[in-house]
DNA sequence: TCCCCATTTGCGGTTTTTTGCAGTTTTTTA
DNA sequence: TAAAAAACTGCAAAAAACCGCAAATGGGGA
């Protein structure tokens, strides 16, 4: 691995989380710690982050409005957190769009190198930092409010493919009901994705279980895996257990 | 293998993955490493990527703040003025990536509707706000360093499309070495839009005017308009006035 | 086809850079 | 105040880069 590579690879980390651990960058960069140590001492010295005890901090750490966005968005962090040891190297991931997904590529290890596809936009640019992951972006017309691309085209291609693993982000599940969605054409789409993987991961927070939306996506049945931000034993994610559903 | 093939392929790659390694490049080519490391300089000499120890990365790699962009930037604006009058309603465009088409995106009045067409991710980004505009995009391997589809696929599905007009915007233009550019897949792509497009309009800023880029994208004939930020009558564009080229 | 000559390539030896480790010092925290 | 964690220092091994030279390659021209 380059210097520069896992220095960007830090600096991507202090400005997304506002602060770094030493130890941390340590394991997920396999290397050790003095090595990280004179990174952050070589970035420190080119102000582009702020070297502290322990780690470093991101130059805008003072400035209030970071914090709280940083926040709202820990549900999401946590499950990143507990879907990315479930991508191994070499294998083909189908992505659906939404800002879990994002998260999902910012917290994939720079080591990691596999193969991406996915029709949305923001998600697509995000893999496009990661050094080792190729993307493939699946073509159709653009959906404006999400910024994926749906319809036939997208779909004919996404049935080409044979994944090994693909992670829906949903808008509602249900135990009864099943994944559900508000977006006719993206529905579509999900469907395509699910039928092309061998194992189907579905991410959402909490507060989307058990509700619904209009169209429907797929029972609970043919999803393998449900990651939450809540821990699995909680009781709100019993019927999914029930179910025989992998939850984490 | 030739070298220019060689080197080549070291920036195609370079171009993908944002980054490559001297070990992995010399096994991959069957080269000593020697060779790597001197293709490396020769092609860092020739500023088309930055050598580091141990690989090179791409000019792109940390380029979020650049110091000429913000002056370059009213020359974009000019060219997007000018050029924003030229599709009408219900036309289809096509159009490749860059920054001066980002600001073409932004020029185009709210009232305009027509259907846009490109594998740029941050041209589509920047059309998916504007409220008529239908916006298709071209799917294929994402290039990490122009954030551009590229590859077979996008190519066949650009050729199976009739557009009324094509945007391109170009890295180097010269009178009589045409219009050429230094990435082999991103010129594949190029071409093909312009062979799918009824008028092509260009658009660069006049620093590129008589410059040249290794890859030969078209003869500076296939053209029917150029746009830059100079008054028409300027002499640096009477070259192009006498080829026949409409200059605007 | 063969030969010549400029260019390119690989190799051995040397220098430079990077990295991890051991020992010591400094900082943190309970 | 003492134990633990992190940082610093110097050093040595490994990797990469550099340098010079000889062999190989390849493209005209006879």
């Amino acid at each position: 691995m380059l210097k520069q590579e896992r220095q960007a690879f830090i600096l991507h980390q202090v400005n997304l989380h506002n602060q770094v651990l030493s130890t941390s960058l340590s394991q997920e960069l396999e290397v050790s710690e003095d090595t990280i140590r004179r990174d952050l001492q070589e970035l420190a010295d080119n102000k582009r982050l702020i070297k502290v005890h322990g780690g470093a901090l991101s130059l805008s750490f003072n400035e209030p409005h970071h914090p709280t966005h940083v926040y709202a968005h820990t549900q999401k962090k946590l499950i990143a957190r507990k879907a990315a040891p479930l991508i191994q190297n070499d294998m083909f991931v189908l992505t659906t769009g939404g800002t879990t997904l994002i998260e999902l590529a910012r917290h994939l290890p720079p080591t990691l190198k596999a193969t991406f596809i996915s029709g949305s936009l923001p998600v697509v640019l995000e893999y496009t930092q990661h050094p080792l992951i190729d993307v493939i972006l699946i073509g159709d017309k653009v959906s404006k409010n999400s910024k994926i691309t749906v319809g036939g085209e997208a779909i004919s291609k996404i049935r080409q493919i044979k994944a090994d693993i693909c992670f829906l982000g949903v808008n509602a599940i249900d135990a009864e009901l099943g994944i559900t969605d508000n977006d006719w054409e993206v529905v579509q789409v999900k469907k395509a994705m699910i039928e092309s993987a061998q194992k189907v991961i579905c991410l959402t927070i909490a507060e989307k279980i058990n509700s619904s939306q209009p169209f429907h996506v797929c029972p609970v049945e043919d999803i393998d895996t449900l990651i939450t931000e809540l821990p699995p034993e909680d009781p709100r994610l019993e019927p999914y257990h029930k179910k025989g559903i992998h939850v984490i």
